[in-house]
DNA sequence: TGTCAGCTTACCTATATGGTCAAATAGGCA
DNA sequence: TGCCTATTTGACCATATAGGTAAGCTGACA
């Protein structure tokens, strides 16, 4: 149970999400890449970066002084299409809509 | 996307994923009830139960002083799923099994 | 070898959160 | 009303964690 927790301490964080979801749009990317695509710092994203990777969610490549990660975790998509689309329904029922976006992560 | 990672976070604690679990398990149960079975205490079952509640995740349902509380979240058996078969995939591929307990959370 | 770009790590601080104890609340009943 | 059971809430403490700064590391290249 301890380890089921764990797994969604994994994806309760924004930063976190933010950083699968560009992966999983854009296929693979650099820390650079996606430091300026999220606005964040190198020190957070590499650290969240590290997280992931601990959790064998994520795997990198090094190609010269860059390091270009990946999602290696095929259950992410699914696990976050779940809940994306019972939040859409929960909200629905109180009469609010989400956007699209909503759908890419 | 803040939103999504507090769904996540709210599934991210082993106590309320055993409470939720127990529920799952038994459809409805009283507070106190939840509280012996799990061997935590009050304030803890009544506080993560609170939590649950205020992200529509149960319900309760008041009878006598006793108080009933059932899962109304239909995605949530979705999730743990998906969560648990990833998880015991993962550990398979480092050769560790995982116990059939998982299954029912 | 020195230097630079790209990335990571160590250390610190602020915040969030789970648990406990004790007090408060609510319903049932004499 | 007063008391008991069942549950909730508030105050407090300890731990965990996200982000920032600065230092460290690694590969490329002159």
């Amino acid at each position: 149970m301890e380890r089921i927790a764990d797994r969604f301490r994994l994806l309760s964080d924004p930063t976190r999400l933010r950083l699968v979801n560009e992966l999983h749009a854009s296929g693979e990317l650099t820390v650079g890449e996606l430091v300026e695509r999220l606005g964040i710092s190198y020190a957070s994203a590499s650290k969240q970066l590290a997280l992931l990777r601990a959790h064998g969610t994520v795997a990198r490549r090094r190609e010269g002084t860059k390091i270009f990660y990946r999602i290696v975790d095929p259950s992410l998509d699914e696990v976050c299409t779940v809940v994306c689309r019972s939040l859409r329904e929960h909200w629905a029922s109180w009469g609010i809509e989400i956007d699209a976006a909503l759908d890419e992560s």
